[in-house]
DNA sequence: CTTCCACAATGAGGATTTTCATAGTGCAAA
DNA sequence: TTTGCACTATGAAAATCCTCATTGTGGAAG
């Protein structure tokens, strides 16, 4: 899953992004809301993990940011005040659960596995682009209500431009996304061109446009222009 | 293996971080000189990443410090700057190698994995259990010396086995390790049934014994009693 | 001790992924 | 403009992975 840190302590921050690598999760970090609010307004994530005692500026104002544009982000509160206000407002405004520091690295997990489960129980949870849409549950693919089947490896191919739309992405970012370390760059990447094709023609013969622009000696990037 | 980041930018460092971590190393971080001579002071490293372009002081003292403190640790310079001044400097005071940013995570690890060579004096890295053993960079699996293949799948779970030996994986957890979060645990475990039974006829055919314990309910555990 | 059932093992066949051979294309330099 | 070369595309074959059907097994319950 793929978790937002928000957090300007970088001891407590590095903990627990370690520890949320171990359990496999993708971890991202803002240190301040202004990069938080960047990353937001970018990319999708599954859980917001959100201090609202940083230095510049009001973290439930944040809150009120993702909800607007995240709306699949699970949001834990971090606070080191146990105020109940804060507590009360967090939670208002959208939050899906909240802890006080210090806490129990194990206790945030089961927390984050908590919300997880409540976020995926209800309605499906689409990502799209135009005529294209992917359910991230499902995992079904539509061109136009027209489903087409992808393999795995096309599929996360596919959901990886997806949630990087209009960025470039280097053969060597998508070759590190898909196999993870374990593959020999001194290969080519004539799997990269396989898989691409593939996509490129199941797209094509359900009526969809294809967004894949090569962009020559660069990559790959998923966009309308 | 333990490692030390010093490192401001922060986007960096977690990726760093991250990266490595998932590589089952062991970080720390300190976000300038201060707290990265404090550390050094304090604990062993066998790896310190160090950016030589931090605000707060002159890296290249560090890496004297470091050469006083810690005669163990493996040095990494990491700099903006491809002025070859601090190239040669840095590596005349003692660096172990010099990376440029921007770098491919790839490419970092490669580095680390050719200091830790170096500085373990022997060649080859591998990691065993009784007669078998693994390369860890050539990826070969012997037995007894007598090399067997492995499809990619194999590999990674015989390795996911002999990082943990002695240690029950649940299914769940195998799962997970090997193929991330898109794995639908609604399904069966048939997949890793056909993997271990590959590895087991591939390892007793050629001549080792069978490590992969099986715990009736609870999971595997690769072992010698 | 026997029965039963969930868990585990196994082999074969189908699906997917990767490799390979070949063809096509964009950019830079002549 | 032409040429050369590195980069990209493509289809088919090979290797690997996953599914399925079937068989075997451990341990709890009776």
């Amino acid at each position: 899953m793929k978790i937002l840190i928000v957090e300007d302590e970088i001891e407590l921050l590095t903990a627990v992004s370690n520890y949320l690598v171990k359990e496999n999760h993708i971890c991202e970090l803002a240190e301040n809301y202004q990069k938080a609010d960047e990353k937001i307004s970018i990319y999708e994530y599954d859980i917001i993990l959100l201090d609202i005692g940083l230095p510049d500026g009001n973290g439930l104002e944040l809150i009120k940011a993702i909800k607007q544009n995240n709306l699949r982000a699970g949001i834990i509160v971090i606070s080191a005040k146990n105020s109940t206000d804060d507590k009360i407002t967090g939670l208002d405004l959208g939050a899906d659960d909240y802890m006080t520091k210090p806490f129990q690295l194990s206790e945030l997990n089961s927390r984050i596995k908590a919300v997880l489960r409540r976020r995926q129980s209800n309605g499906s949870n689409t990502i799209g682009f135009n005529e294209i849409s992917i359910d991230t549950d499902s995992k079904e693919v539509r061109i136009n209500d027209r489903k087409i089947k992808l393999t795995r490896k096309e599929h996360e191919l596919l959901m990886y431009f997806l949630i990087n739309k209009n960025r470039v992405l280097t053969k060597e970012a998508i070759a590190e996304h898909l196999w993870g370390d374990n593959i020999d760059m001194a290969d080519n990447f004539d799997f990269i061109y396989t898989h691409l094709n593939n996509i490129r023609r199941k797209i094509k013969s359900a009526g969809g446009k294809d967004y894949i622009r090569t962009l020559y000696g660069m990559g790959y990037k998923f966009a309308d222009v």
